[in-house]
Order: C-alpha cells, then sequence, then structure tokens
DNA sequence: TTCAGGATGCGC
DNA sequence: CGCATCCTGAAA
C-alpha cells in the first residue's frame, strides 16, 4: 500500500478533526456500490462527549422491493420501515430480540434498500467501547450486529438521523483501501425464512480481518 | 446444542 | 392475543 495511505489512516481520536462524513452522493449510488465501497470505511459515533469509531469489516444488501429478507419487501410501509423509503444517507435502526442494528438507507426517495453494518475492527474509543459492552477481547466488541450498535453505544434514539449532517452518527473515509482480492461475497446471515433470497451472496467481508462475525 | 429475552409487526 | 423475527449470552 502506498505511504500516503498509510499517513491518511485514522490513528487516533485527535485525527478525526480532519475526517468528513461521507457526502450524499456515496449513498445515492447501486446499493451494491454502497455494500462494495462501505468497506473498510470507518462507522464514528459521538455521544454524551464520547467518540468511537470501527472500520467496517462486514456488511449486506437488503433490496427493498424484491428482497424477501428485507422489512420493506414488497414496498411495505410500517413506522420502523418509513426511513427507508427516504433518500439515502439516514440511519436505519431496528431491534431483534433485545439487541439493535443499524443500517444506512441507500439510493433516492422511494427507494426502500439499505445496507446492514455486521463488523467493525474497533479503532477508536476501544476503552469506552469496553465500558459500554465489557468482554475480554477487542474482538468481541464489533463482531456482530448487535455488539458493534451496543460497543458504539448505537440505540434507536438515533433512527432517522441524516449521516451526512449528524453530530452523533456518521461514516468516514480515511483512506484505507480495501482490495478487491480481499474481499469475499457470500449469503446473509440469519434469513433462512426468506427462500430463493436466502442464497444471494449479499453480504461482503473483508476476508484476512479476525473481526468478522463468522466464516 | 438449546433456550430465553422482549420490541415490532401481523393475523386472528 | 399468539406467533415470528436481519441476535446474543448463558446453560447444558
Amino acid at each position: 500500500m502506498p505511504k500516503k495511505e498509510i499517513e491518511l489512516r485514522l490513528q487516533s481520536k485527535e485525527d478525526l478533526d480532519r475526517i468528513q462524513a461521507l457526502p450524499r452522493g456515496f449513498y445515492l449510488q447501486d446499493t451494491f456500490a454502497c455494500l462494495r465501497q462501505c468497506l473498510g470505511k470507518l462507522l464514528v459515533t459521538n455521544l454524551e462527549g464520547e467518540v468511537t469509531a470501527g472500520r467496517i469489516v462486514e456488511a449486506e444488501a437488503y433490496i427493498g422491493g424484491i428482497d424477501k429478507a428485507s422489512h420493506s419487501y414488497k414496498g411495505k410501509r410500517t413506522p420502523r420501515t418509513e426511513i427507508q423509503f427516504g433518500v439515502g444517507g439516514h440511519a436505519y435502526i431496528f431491534q431483534v430480540h433485545t439487541h439493535q442494528q443499524f443500517c444506512f438507507v441507500t439510493g433516492g426517495e422511494n427507494i426502500s434498500d439499505v445496507v446492514l453494518v455486521r463488523a467493525i475492527e474497533p479503532v477508536v474509543g476501544i476503552d469506552t467501547m469496553k465500558q459500554r459492552r465489557p468482554v475480554d477481547s477487542v474482538k468481541l466488541l464489533g463482531n456482530g450486529p448487535g455488539k458493534l450498535c451496543k460497543s458504539l453505544g448505537i440505540t434507536k434514539d438515533l433512527y432517522g438521523q441524516d449521516l451526512t449532517i449528524s453530530e452523533n452518527i456518521w461514516l468516514a473515509d480515511d483512506g484505507y483501501i480495501a482490495l478487491d482480492e480481499n474481499i469475499v461475497q457470500t449469503q446473509r446471515v440469519g434469513i433462512d425464512y426468506a427462500e430463493e433470497y436466502k442464497d444471494m451472496s449479499w453480504r461482503y467481508y473483508i476476508n484476512d480481518s479476525p473481526f468478522v462475525s463468522k466464516k
């Protein structure tokens, strides 16, 4: 990797000052472009004065209109899914059993696609993350969608936040490059009910990362 | 490997 | 009301 890119990588909390939130244009791309390009980006939260960030190493696409695994399959609108139908770049946060999950909305108005963030490598605020989610190993802070939400402090309070302007949660690019040859595309997790859509390879992860949820 | 936990949505 | 779910940790 070129030296310049290494220097751009986020090393400390102070470096966040020069890390800008990804712009609207990122989220208006095709959903699979968003899925591919979000790998290696930072998911940042700033809550009650505590900044935490993790590098996204695993994510999945949910294609609202056609995807039987999507909460907005066939355009289904409920209070929960409403934000999916707005413009891309907003936070879709939902609960499964006792855990939260974080997605970002992609595409323009009335396209209800989302990308679910499934795993992060902790980068900034690891002490804060461990306070929120007491575990022995840093690896256990972000190797699952519910785990990373707990560590980053993501709750439904952040539902609908605009990730391009929010002071509390956003995505950022610190110059890290996830190489094509290091990315695995495979079936999504936990959607056995989705009939033919359970076989779609809409889960991407960084193969040499020890922080993915499962291989 | 099984099972509880408990918000959301849906069908009765 | 009953049942299922884009998950996780504890128990066996």
